[in-house]
Parts: structure tokens; sequence; C-alpha cells
DNA sequence: GCCAACGTTGGC
DNA sequence: GCCAACGTTGGC
């Protein structure tokens, strides 16, 4: 039984249309540096979950598309390269701290902005909606997701 | 640019 | 193990 989640990207590193435009609409997913994010990648993606693509730190952020968990964890190579921004002195090769898996995208959707996520009753109770919340990858509730995916984004 | 909220770090 | 200081996230 697929499970589903949802993960945050800021459009301006990677949007879903960088994401359907890359070789077999995939993309490596780098930069979690936050371990209950990482662990869920490790311990509760598998492979054909759903995810919901979420634009973040942009002018509408909300969901934008739909994509799925497209392989396992491996070690995120962009913590040794001392030139990317997610560079962690504190990682060593032999003893990886961090980890990415790869994202294919299904579909671009419709802006399923924020505002209209907040104004959904039945959403109420979404982690990424929760005050405070920042962390990137949250788990998605199957309710949620179909009413998500089946209504809200129906044809859109 | 502001700031609330949260995670991490490091001294003790 | 506690907790204050600090850094980051992310909406506005």
């Amino acid at each position: 039984m697929p499970n589903y989640w949802l993960m945050k990207s800021e459009p301006d590193e990677v949007s879903i249309d960088d994401a359907i435009k890359a070789p077999k609409h995939t993309v490596a997913w780098t930069g979690v540096r936050n371990y209950q994010a990482r662990n869920f990648m490790r311990d509760g993606m598998q492979v054909g979950d759903g995810v919901l693509f979420y634009h973040s730190s942009c002018p509408e952020p909300g969901i934008a598309g739909i994509a799925r968990v497209a392989s396992g964890t491996r070690p995120d190579p962009t913590q040794f390269d001392k030139t990317s921004p997610y560079y962690d002195a504190a990682s060593k090769p032999d003893a990886p701290r961090w980890l990415l898996l790869d994202v294919q995208a299904v579909r671009k959707t419709r802006l399923l902005g924020l505002p209209e996520l907040r104004d959904t009753p039945e959403l109420a109770d979404m982690v990424v909606l929760k005050r405070g919340n920042r962390l990137s990858i949250t788990p998605v509730s199957e309710a949620h997701w179909k009413l998500i995916t089946g209504t809200l984004l129906a044809g859109a």
C-alpha cells in the first residue's frame, strides 16, 4: 500500500517545470539537512509513493504538481562538495550523514496555493499547515491525498 | 526586511 | 542532561 508525502522545494532551485524537463522527469532530491526529513526518506518512503510537489519561499507558495518516489536512498553528494551551499564538513564519505532519493514528476497541476489550502476545512490538520512547521518533507494522509489529487486538482 | 517558530550547538 | 544562544525556515 503506497504512502503519501509532501516535499517542499524552492522553485528558484528546482521547480515542477524543472522536474518535468529533466531526463525521465526525474530529479535527485538534494539538500535535505534535517534529521527528521532524512529519516522519512530512509525509513518511510518507498518507490511508488505519491508526492505533492510544493513550492516554498516564493511569491505563490503552494502545491504545484504531483510526483512519485522513484528510488531508494543514497548518499547526497552535495554534502561532500565544498563549493555547494549544502556542504557539510562534519560528514565523512565513509559515514555519510545526508541522503537523497529520486523524485519523478507525474504531472504539473494548477497552483493550489497556501491560502486555498488553509481555506479547506478538511485539510486543517495537514502537517504542512501547522503553525511553525518547517519540515521539508511531511507525511500526507490518504484522505488528504485523495481530496487534493482527486477533487481539488481533478483535471487541473 | 521582519519575525515567529523551531532545530542545533556548545558550555556547564 | 539542561538550556541559552544562535542559525535557519518560510510566510508575509
